[in-house]
DNA sequence: TCATTAAATTGTT
DNA sequence: AACAATTTAATGA
């Protein structure tokens, strides 16, 4: 597992010092299902692989509720927003199942910044994808119906920019599909099963089979069968 | 390998 | 939100 690390896409184009460096001071971790990689509120060390599993970004607020932002699956990378920032985690990257993190040290990180320009380009890419991703979010939540939002909510964890999907399986329950778009339990499960009745997903216990990526993310932005509202202008 | 139990997840009200 | 039903995982014979 340890060589996934190097064959990550920011990882390709590095000079053989560079990549030497990097693999001598990345720890590789296995974490079993809901453990704590950065809790909230600690000053930022290292940046995160997923270099296998998958692991959610969320906030707990005072009175015990929580919002899960993104979801985060296997080749993808995050936490680069506090390190460049250098403050306290806003929010914490929590498991969501066994999973195999690396962690990459802040000196490393910076290094990589200051002197690789290809680095540079994969962390301009990233934050427009994810800048992407949430424009997406945001429009479906506003102008489309919640079955809509969780459509692109679920084909965003394949951004083939933000991670390197290997399977379309995704090992994750109805529960936190729900927390990942922001809806309650039930209406996930409403929505979710709309999607699998127009075969887009294959719903089992405790996963999803996304059989067509395009046409969920279509699915978000106004292909929805409510054209009555779509039609009207 | 099979039966029993606990835990997790899903389905329904 | 609470409850019931279902599936999986773990345990032990």
């Amino acid at each position: 597992m340890q060589d996934r690390l190097l064959e990550s896409p920011w990882a390709l184009h590095l000079d053989p010092a560079q990549r030497a460096r990097v693999e001598q001071e990345t720890q590789v971790l296995k974490y079993p299902a809901g453990s704590v990689i950065c809790p909230e509120g600690v000053p930022a060390q290292h940046w995160v692989g997923v270099l296998d599993g998958m692991v959610k970004v969320d906030t707990v607020s005072a009175d015990g509720r929580g919002t899960t932002f993104i979801g985060v699956t296997t080749g993808g990378w995050l936490g680069e927003g506090s390190l460049l920032k250098r403050e306290l985690r806003p929010y914490e990257v929590v498991t969501l199942r066994e999973s195999w993190i690396a962690l990459m040290p802040l000196a490393t990180f910076e290094w990589l910044f200051q002197t690789s320009l290809p680095f540079n380009h994969f962390l301009v890419r990233q934050l427009n994808a994810r800048l992407g991703q949430f424009v997406a979010v945001v429009e479906s939540c506003r102008i489309q119906s919640p079955t809509a939002q969780v459509a692109v909510c679920v084909a965003e964890l394949f951004n083939p920019t933000l991670c390197s999907a290997t399977s379309d399986v995704l090992r994750i329950s109805q529960e936190e599909i729900a927390r990942l778009c922001g809806l309650s339990r039930q209406i996930a499960h409403r929505a979710l099963h709309e999607l699998e009745q127009a075969g887009l997903v294959k719903m089992k216990y405790g996963t999803i089979h996304v059989l067509d990526v395009d046409r969920l993310h279509a699915f978000g932005r106004g292909m929805a069968p409510v054209e009555g509202v779509a039609g009207r202008s």
